[in-house]
DNA sequence: GAAATAATACGACAGTTGCCCTATCTATGA
DNA sequence: TCATAGATAGGGCAACTGTCGTATTATTTC
């Protein structure tokens, strides 16, 4: 069975590293390549044989999200992954919202890359482990989708999030000393930190703030 | 690193099946199992101190969607990863509802397995392809999902949902009493008499689980 | 290898919260 | 009309929270 796949992106250099990625197998065929999503539906208007797009998002004329919103109506079985370098909620919950059949991003090496097309054409979802975990989070917290227009950047640590997890939970500062096996002073300490962050006061300003940010 | 992992499942030849699985893998513990939910409660009162569960669904007793809400409520610090026979959507949107950190398949080969364990370690969602999928379809289709979480009838009165209201904003007692033109004690009361009403015990938890309720 | 960041930990203090108690004054309906 | 529920209000206490300090030990990054 031969995968006929095209490849859309601005980048040529790109396109030509993710070509590189797909030369180890043989039967993966390129079919052609676009620099942008006009581009791309004028071919598809040449030759709609194909099995998988491989997109880019940020792209000039017509971004990655709108083409694949067109190319899924005109032609719905052409399955589509997502190969960005970006993975922020907006662009996974819009690629999804788009039609996007997969998500991946493009510090993947070969072999995910070659497995996620083949279980995107087995009926499967190619995605990320961390792009999954964003998908979790949006259908666990739908909200947090449109509140995103003020997005400051917030850069918590890992340890972080994870104290901002259990406050989320409702636990006091000793139950989380003792689920993390920390001293109370640490965690309080973190809390501090996060609150600086966030720029709250309060235990449930910081997670109302943390959920409409996906961050939890 | 050791990974520190527990088993619970009804099917003491699945667990066999499981360990044997991991069993390639020197940094995998299998810490403890178990056959239902409350009989894993029981061992993480004794020693929380894991990494990964690995959760059934189909389970006597309490099954393995309330186990997982109930263990995120306690430990949020321990992922969980549903490993289950069944696929069917309204499992999968309640497990993620109830905080599963992945959803595998019992048929998964000990590779996978691992690596969803590692991911799951690394801030990812260990997820296969043909889940991935549904939880997109989930996303795109949110009205698919059926508000089930309301059973039980909570009857607050007009002045409990006003204090409840505030409450969500993060305000405290005294701000609130000013805002409604109330005594400090009346507000207290009520947020007493609400405590009650949503059987919680702090105001994180309260404003949850009214949100959960449509109540605010 | 120095600087920056993250994670760890403790002390102090005012204010808040969770939980117990009692009590009065409406309404509303059985 | 009397019971019931709701709204109001207060006292007291232990624990928790929010906000200051300070300080040591990795880890990362330049």
């Amino acid at each position: 069975m031969n995968l006929k796949v095209a490849i859309v992106d601005d980048n040529t250099f790109l396109i030509h590293a993710i070509k590189e990625k797909l030369s180890f197998f043989e039967d993966v065929a390129i079919k052609h390549t676009s620099l942008n999503g006009s581009e791309l539906l004028t071919q598809l208007e040449n030759n709609h044989n194909l099995d998988v797009i491989l997109m880019d998002i940020e792209m000039p004329v017509l971004d990655g999200i709108e083409t694949t919103q067109m190319v899924k109506q005109k032609y719905p079985h052409i399955k589509i992954v997502m190969l960005t370098a970006f993975d922020n909620d907006e662009n996974i919950f819009n690629a999804i919202k788009a039609g996007a059949d997969g998500y991946l991003l493009k510090e993947i090496n070969p072999e995910d890359l070659y497995n996620g097309l083949q279980e995107t054409m087995n009926g499967g979802a190619a995605m990320n482990p961390s792009i999954a975990l964003k998908t979790l989070k949006l259908l666990r917290n739908p909200d947090s989708i449109k509140n995103q227009a003020d997005k400051e950047e917030i850069s918590l640590s890992k340890r972080e999030v994870e104290v901002l997890e259990q406050l989320s939970k409702g636990l006091s500062y000793t139950v989380i000393a003792e689920n993390l096996i920390l001293s109370p002073s640490t965690v309080r300490k973190h809390i501090e930190n996060i609150y600086k962050k966030l720029q709250v006061h309060s235990k449930i300003e910081a997670v109302q703030k943390a959920k409409n940010h996906n961050i939890i």
